[in-house]
RNA sequence: GCACCCGUAGUUCAGUGGAUAGAACGCAGCGUUGCGGACGCUGAGGUCGGGGGUUCGAGUCCCUCCGGGUGCACCA
């Protein structure tokens, strides 16, 4: 909430106190969509009608009456200026208000001022979150669908940290499992001791995919092949874990390129194979806590159906670990080490049950911090060429969907531009712009069919047209003189300049990115940001189209300067929530 | 069968219980002696999957049905 909104809220309540002798607990106060109702309004006077006995209207007139009296003005430069220069009662029982243009102006010294920071607050009060993302498996390279988890986790991370949180990025290794022996056993059979002459994790992938093909041939001894694999590491052997160690390896100095091309980080890996032993002494306190029985077979399982879900086996009947044995054990060495305020696991929505399962079984061990651990669910991603598997190894890795992004874009801007300075370079980033916001745009739970050939346009709701805003915005700034330079505004100078009806829009737009940013960052949901960016764009590019600015005289033309150095920081910054790296030029 | 998610314009998607449901793409037009036309402006296009309910007010909350996706024990 902002300043403004804080301050009006308690007024409002004092108002219905006093005037209607009722206590109010929450205050619904909103943007209307419509921006002809001003820029606050309340429906407190209809919800109110029924326990007071009145007429909304009555009501709503009476706060109205009270706010007009009432003193809600700001400070600048040692004046005074009111806040609003418009309250209302309205129809059936609104109360509208409409912010001075005094006071959009000084946001654009906010702005200024907050630069970098703009956007920033601190209603994370420095409360820990691990945000858990990426989790590749260590037996062939990412697909598009890590993609999306990359950039969610990555986006998310940064948006909390903005809001005053202190986040931790983590990757979790699931380097320990009959899946890394895939790839490990087909290296072992048919590998000759090879080493990589391409990028080293597609190289993995190579085996993986031969496994999958074999299986189709010969399931059951190779599944057998499989489990005694398995077996062995778990038991040590020096030589099966050698191949691990190669095979990992590989697969991780790979991804470093991957990541790099993602603009994704972390800050720190945790790997599932230092999990194991610890793990399964943790399984061992479910049982003794009568959570978890050892069936006929031997296997430990979790009896969760009378919470109502399913049953989950924690620990294979031959005595090794499967996922959530180690997973337990990672969450609470997590909170011991990190003390955790929240705990966000971004993984994709088949997931759910397992998670659901997870955090029960938490909670059933006595860990009252099961509450602050959150699954994060996202929906699939495909291809238009159509849906890709997994299982036939038909998969489409996310360096050939970034290389056929960056190939695009390559195209449409030796289209648009005779002469380009580094096109190598602003290709890579209109490729990033386009991948990064081709998804992030998209709330998380949705299925996405992701399509070059939108995401990469200049037009529409696309990462590269934002890229062109920014652009276009820095062009008039280079132009007088401005660039990074500090820009010396105040609402004293520019008092009585008139702002046109574009210009209020586009301020009016700047002004709530901060609220925008705790939103997105309450929802766990960088798709708000996304969203806002680009009608925050529509609106400078319609201003753009007839006001001018270098062309305006005077004290005019510096305000419209102004505003479009608040536009240019307000791009910055929002698209850095995305990972998304803007160029001045394109 | 049980559980979870989704269903909004031809298509892809927004839409904190509020006022006339928005945008992009596509379609039909328009705008350049002007800072980047990679833009802007106008228009057509919707019984918000169906039906009940709660509410002063429902795309939004509850129930139910239909359609699509996903998950249901020793994969991760």
């Amino acid at each position: 909430m902002s300043a403004v909104s804080v301050l009006l809220t308690e007024k409002i309540k004092d108002i219905i106190k006093k005037t209607q002798g009722v206590e109010v607990k929450d205050l619904v106060l909103e943007h209307p969509a419509n921006e002809k109702f001003g820029d606050f309004a309340t429906s407190i006077a209809m919800s109110l009608a029924k326990k007071v006995e009145k007429d909304p209207w009555e009501i709503a007139q009476e706060i109205a009456g009270e706010l007009k009296g009432a003193d809600l003005s700001f400070e600048s430069s040692k004046d005074h200026y009111p806040i609003f220069s418009s309250i209302e009662a309205v129809k059936p029982g609104f109360v509208n208000l409409t912010l001075s243009e005094e006071w959009l102006k000084e946001q654009i010294t906010e702005v200024l001022e907050a630069g970098d920071k703009y956007g920033s607050s601190n209603v994370g009060q420095n409360k820990n979150i691990i945000i858990e993302y990426s989790q590749p498996n260590p037996n062939k390279p990412m697909h598009i669908g890590h993609a999306r988890n990359n950039f969610l986790g990555s986006s998310l991370a940064q948006i909390l940290k903005f809001v005053g949180y202190n986040v931790t990025k983590m990757n979790y290794m699931n380097d320990w499992g009959t899946h890394i022996c895939k790839s490990m056993l087909m290296y072992q059979k048919y590998g000759n001791d090879e080493e990589p002459n391409k990028k080293s994790d597609h190289l993995v992938g190579d085996f993986y995919i031969m496994y999958e093909k074999e299986h189709g041939k010969n399931p059951e001894s190779l599944e057998t092949e499989l489990a005694e694999m398995f077996k062995k590491m778990e038991s040590g052997d020096a030589k099966t874990l050698e191949i691990w160690k190669k095979i990992t390896e590989w697969a991780y100095k790979g991804w470093e390129e991957t990541y790099k091309d993602e603009n994704v980080s972390f800050d720190t890996w945790v790997y599932q194979s230092n999990y194991t032993k610890a793990g399964k002494e943790i399984v061992g306190l479910a049982i003794k806590k009568g959570i978890a029985k050892k069936d006929k077979s031997g296997a430990v399982i979790a009896k969760l159906e009378k919470y109502g879900m399913p049953d989950k086996v924690m620990l294979r009947s031959d005595g090794t670990s499967i996922y959530i044995t180690q997973d337990t054990q990672l969450a609470k060495d997590n909170y011991e080490k990190y003390n955790f305020d929240k705990r966000i696991y971004v993984v994709d929505s088949r997931q759910s049950d397992y998670f659901r399962q997870l955090f029960k079984v938490l909670e059933l061990l006595g860990f009252e911090w099961a509450k602050k651990l959150y699954h994060l669910a996202y929906g699939w991603v495909s291809l238009p060429e159509g849906a890709m598997s997994s299982r036939t190894g038909a998969v489409v890795n996310a360096d050939d969907v970034f290389k056929k992004l960056n190939n695009l874009e390559r195209d449409e801007v030796r289209n648009s531009i005779k002469e380009v300075e580094n096109l190598d370079t602003t290709s890579r980033n209109l490729a990033l712009a386009a991948f990064r916001y081709g998804i992030l745009k998209i709330d998380s739970r949705q299925d996405i069919v992701f399509d070059y050939a939108k995401v990469t346009k200049f037009e529409g709701n696309t990462g590269p047209y934002l890229m062109y805003t920014y652009a276009r915005a820095k062009s008039i700034l280079e132009k007088a003189g401005i660039g990074e330079k500090d820009l010396e505004f105040s609402l004293k100078k520019y008092e009585s300049i008139k702002m046109t009806d574009k210009e209020l829009a586009l301020v009016r737009a700047v002004y709530k990115f901060p609220e925008v940013v705790i939103e997105a960052a309450n929802g766990f949901a960088p798709h708000v940001v996304a969203n806002y960016l680009y009608e925050t764009a529509q609106r400078f590019n319609s201003f753009y189209a007839d006001t001018p600015v270098l062309n305006a005289k005077g004290d005019v033309r510096s305000c419209r300067e102004g505003l479009v150095k608040c536009l240019s920081v307000v791009m910055k910054n929002g698209l850095g929530l995305l990972g998304i790296k803007v160029v001045e030029k394109m």
